[in-house]
RNA sequence: GCCGGAAUGGCGGAAUCGGUAGACGCAGCGGACUCAAAAUCCGCCGUCCGCAAGGGCAUGAGAGUUCGAGUCUCUCUUCCGGCACCA
């Protein structure tokens, strides 16, 4: 074999055999276990950053580890390609969205090819193509042709300037990101998929989903919020005709607290009240700016404005008056809130404000003051000042308000979501075409099957200025397939989560261009293991789960309800950032470019550009343009090769954690790579000689760590799988001079390395004549003869400080085990009694005095 | 604001069920090899006291449970992810 290791030789000849070999196509195969592994697929954003070879190697190395155990491995990739960058791209570079999308996606797919990913790219898909959005398309209109699809309004950011509707990232401090000008809650039509349809479900099968991180799992629920109460009416006469106002409360035992009502900006009765009242109409059109991010709106100040407009309480007869508040959410429930401020933070802070009554009607046993707002004040408790209610705890009060209420059809009891309908329209270019043809005569028509795909037409650029599709008439202009007649097609787009809810089961069926899917996707889902970022915990995972219980009721894959059977959340890749700062006007030094001073402990002192400007540290944070602390993973793998970059990032952390990019780690893996390439090469040359005692304790330990290491690999924890590699290595190099023990550990050491660095693995299992293709070895497992032992070491504490070790013959029983730290521990005891022992087996001894 | 996480040496991290805190690596320090450098190899490496033997302290902060807490409970701090049109 070579000297020396040469990463780009060794990595282009394994590539070779691997395709000639199909390595990695598969097909369906009831002999064998299946086993599903896939990475969320990439939007095709031009190259790859580290966040997506992270991603992919650790799909990679489980892949080509359940290969080795012997399963039907399927590893697909695809693109994600609708979405917004391709038109600011667009519009930057006045080239159609299609054309920089395509371009991206072949360099993205060469850039993993050239990481080694064990793919099967005959099954690769783009969602941008028309033989896989044909079927988006299908399956809105069955769910169209349900009510599962509807038509309703729904609340978009509107840039006055422009004219045009922008996505939450596109507002920045509430100003459209191009023309600067504030940017406007505006209600246009649009589609909404009934998820609420399926909260239920959605909600009651997260338990099950075993194989799930339980913080995404609580994500979820918390997301769908399931939450019980009362909708209670407050009616009011308008016109001198009644009329009643719905609110829903958790809190219906404080009704007898209520002392305002609150309702959203664009709720009926305010738009009524405001129609002679001029500074409430301004205080209306105030509440419309800005845009429609939750995160905004929550945080805004409490603002509110009575309306003038007055409720019967339903218990009290009081008068109620109605406020709009700005805090009040349409979306949300009723787009009312009865005001409790007693018992509500928000509405203390409200009623403080504005000069409103505060009424205690809870007794929590603690102080109550209407001064100032204690946590207190919102828990449970009894009624008090509560007239008949009086005495009675929350669940009594609720259950007797809501039979009162019912009896007089004033409210009754309601299970409330959080979980809204999901608004899939979008009024952007680039996307898929909502099938729909607006008929004068007919309506909403939904495209019949023989008509699809309506393609969307690739050669146009987007200005900024709304939907470019708006100014096709070639497009727009169609006849109703209803009646005949000259009708208009819909230009809006599907949001590009619909495209990415269920590209995981076309994987199962490439070529098939009849149908969604056919029926082997049942053979393939579900996904055995799905890898993704955390950031995907709830919006995509959610919609696939839905969308997997759509494609099921549609009888599509019977009986399968969810797409994911295990879920590994990968944290994010960060780096630190530098920059000099002349004047007062930062530039932005990329790390690879910064040179840094330490102290004798190593403690960095200071920091320099390499020609000699002082930086200053920014700290870590996500890779962006903007900082200029990107790592490009294209020079990584030029300069030390692809497995040097893939095991670098599986052993810098543990998959689930954020990692922190390291160059001079980097080097140490490349170092690691270098050193097991050099004890081939002295393997291949060396001589034997007499065993020594040496030799068995390498054994136990190559076989101790293999243990550890399958334990690891299962529980997906990666890097201590890549250090127990090192280990291995570490044990190999001290058993010179014994054949059969270092071509045991060896033959170990690589297969274990297989997954993670398949190239040199590939390339040494084969020069050193161990076997045609590493990857049709068997996994190993250890030996349990090499794990026994004579003796077990023992950690003694006294009183829970350890005081030393002691060596115990492998079988004693607790008694002998503690007689023997007993006697060895004996200066440390003296003439103290003994109050108890504690034996751990196989661990620890605590002597307790 | 709301929901969900995370915090361990100079750095990334390890510690499986509550049982030796710091595996493995990076950086650093010392040495070998070399005319020299790079590469490679060997040794040291939490912190304080001590010549040493040894001992004290230490897992973001503060309390608690326990023979024993990085791990469990409560309170707090800081940072990260998500909040429905970035993907």
């Amino acid at each position: 074999m070579q000297d020396r290791y040469e990463p780009q030789a060794v990595e282009r000849d394994a590539q070779a055999f691997w395709d000639a070999q199909g390595s990695f196509n598969v097909s369906e195969d009831p002999a064998r276990r299946k086993f599903y592994c896939l990475s969320m697929f990439p939007y095709p954003s031009g190259k790859l950053h580290m966040g997506h070879v992270r991603n992919y190697t650790i799909g990679d190395v489980l892949t080509r580890h359940y290969r080795m155990r012997g399963m039907n491995v399927l590893q697909p990739m695809g693109w994600d390609a609708f979405g917004l960058p391709a038109e600011n791209a667009a519009m930057a570079n006045k080239v159609p969205p299609a054309r920089w999308t395509r371009d991206n996606i072949a360099y993205m797919k060469k850039q993993m090819q050239s990481l080694g990913l064990a793919l099967d790219w005959k099954r690769e898909l783009a969602t941008c193509d028309p033989s896989y959005y044909k079927w988006n398309q299908w399956i809105f209109t069955r769910l169209f042709r349900k009510g599962l699809a509807y038509k309703k309004t729904g609340v978009v950011n509107w840039d006055p300037a422009d004219q045009t509707v922008l996505a939450n990232e596109q507002v920045i401090d509430g100003r459209g990101w191009r023309t600067g000008a504030l940017v406007e809650k505006r209600e246009i039509p649009m589609y909404f998929f009934r998820i609420t349809a399926y909260a239920e479900e959605l909600l009651a099968a997260l338990d099950g989903l075993k194989g799930w991180p339980e913080q995404v799992k609580l994500m979820q629920k918390n997301w769908i919020g399931k939450s019980e109460g009362v909708r209670i009416g407050f009616e009011y006469f308008l016109n001198n005709k009644k009329q009643i106002l719905w609110v829903f409360t958790t809190r219906a035992d404080t009704l007898m607290g209520a002392t305002f009502m609150a309702v959203a900006a664009e709720h009926p009765i305010a738009t009524f009240a405001a129609e002679d009242n001029p500074p409430l109409k301004a205080f209306i059109e105030e509440c419309k700016k800005g845009g429609v991010q939750e995160a905004d709106i929550a945080q805004l100040e409490k603002k509110g404005m009575p309306t003038g407009l007055s409720v019967r309480h339903p218990i009290t007869n009081e008068e109620i008056p109605v406020w709009v508040g700005n805090y009040v959410l349409m979306a949300y429930g009723e787009g009312a809130v009865m005001g409790v401020p007693g018992h509500d933070e928000r509405d203390f802070g409200f009623a403080r404000k504005y000069g409103l009554p505060i009424r205690q009607v809870i007794d929590t046993g603690k102080a109550f003051s209407t001064e100032a707002w204690e946590e207190s004040f919102a828990e449970h408790g009894r009624c008090i000042h509560s007239g008949n209610y009086d005495g009675l705890d929350y669940q009594s009060a609720v259950d007797r308000i809501a039979a009162d209420l019912k009896s007089r059809n004033l409210g009754e009891k309601q299970v409330q979501w959080r979980l809204r309908d999901w608004g899939i329209s979008r009024q952007r270019y680039w996307g898929c075409p909502v099938p729909i043809v607006h008929c004068p005569a007919c309506g909403d028509v939904p495209v019949p099957d023989d008509q699809l795909p309506v393609v969307l037409p690739e050669d146009l650029v987007p200005d900024g200025t709304g939907n470019p599709l708006n100014k096709r008439p070639e497009f727009v202009n169609t006849t109703c397939p209803s009646c005949g007649k000259p009708a208009k097609r819909e230009t809006d787009t599907m949001d590009t989560f619909v495209d990415s809810s269920w590209y995981f089961a076309r994987f199962a069926c490439p070529g098939q261009d009849r149908a969604m899917v056919d029926e082997r996707a049942s053979y393939w889902m579900p996904v055995d293991q799905y890898i993704g970022g955390i950031e995907h915990a709830i919006l995509h995972l959610l919609y696939s789960r839905f969308f997997e219980r759509v494609m099921r009721d549609e009888k599509l894959i019977p009986g399968l309800a969810e797409p994911f059977t295990n879920l590994l959340t990968q944290g994010m890749v960060l780096a630190e950032s530098y920059y000099t700062d002349a004047k007062g006007r930062r530039e932005w030094v990329n790390p690879a470019d910064v040179v840094v001073v330490r102290d004798a402990k190593g403690r960095i002192t200071e920091a320099r550009t390499k020609d000699g400007r002082e930086v200053i540290y920014d700290g870590i944070g996500t890779m962006s343009k903007s900082k200029n602390n990107g790592v490009d993973p294209q020079a990584l793998i030029e300069k030390y090769g692809a497995d040097t970059a893939r095991f670098y990032t599986m052993f810098a952390s543990p998959p689930t954690n954020t990692l922190e990019w390291s160059d001079e780690s980097v080097e140490g893996s490349f170092r690691f790579l270098k050193r097991v390439w050099a004890y081939c090469l002295k393997y291949e040359n060396q001589d034997s000689t007499p065993k020594s005692a040496e030799q068995k304790a390498v054994r136990f330990e190559i076989h101790s760590v293999l243990k550890q290491i399958n334990y690891d690999i299962e529980k997906h924890q990666l890097n201590t799988v890549a250090s127990g590699a090192m280990k291995i290595l570490n044990a190999l190099e001290r058993l010179e001079g014994c054949p059969e023990e270092a071509k045991e550990g060896l033959q170990i050491l690589l297969r274990v390395l297989a997954p993670i660095t398949p190239h040199v693995a590939h390339h040494l299992w084969r020069e050193l004549g161990f076997g045609e293709d590493i990857m049709r070895a068997p996994w190993p497992d250890p030996d349990p003869a090499a794990l026994a032992q004579d003796e077990v070491e023992y950690v003694v504490q006294i009183s829970g400080k350890t005081r030393g070790k002691v060596l115990v013959p492998a079988g004693s029983d607790n008694d002998q085990t503690a007689s023997i730290a007993i006697t060895a521990m004996s200066k440390y005891i003296g003439d103290k009694a003994i109050r108890r022992t504690i034996v751990v087996p196989g661990r620890l001894i605590n002597i307790v005095i």
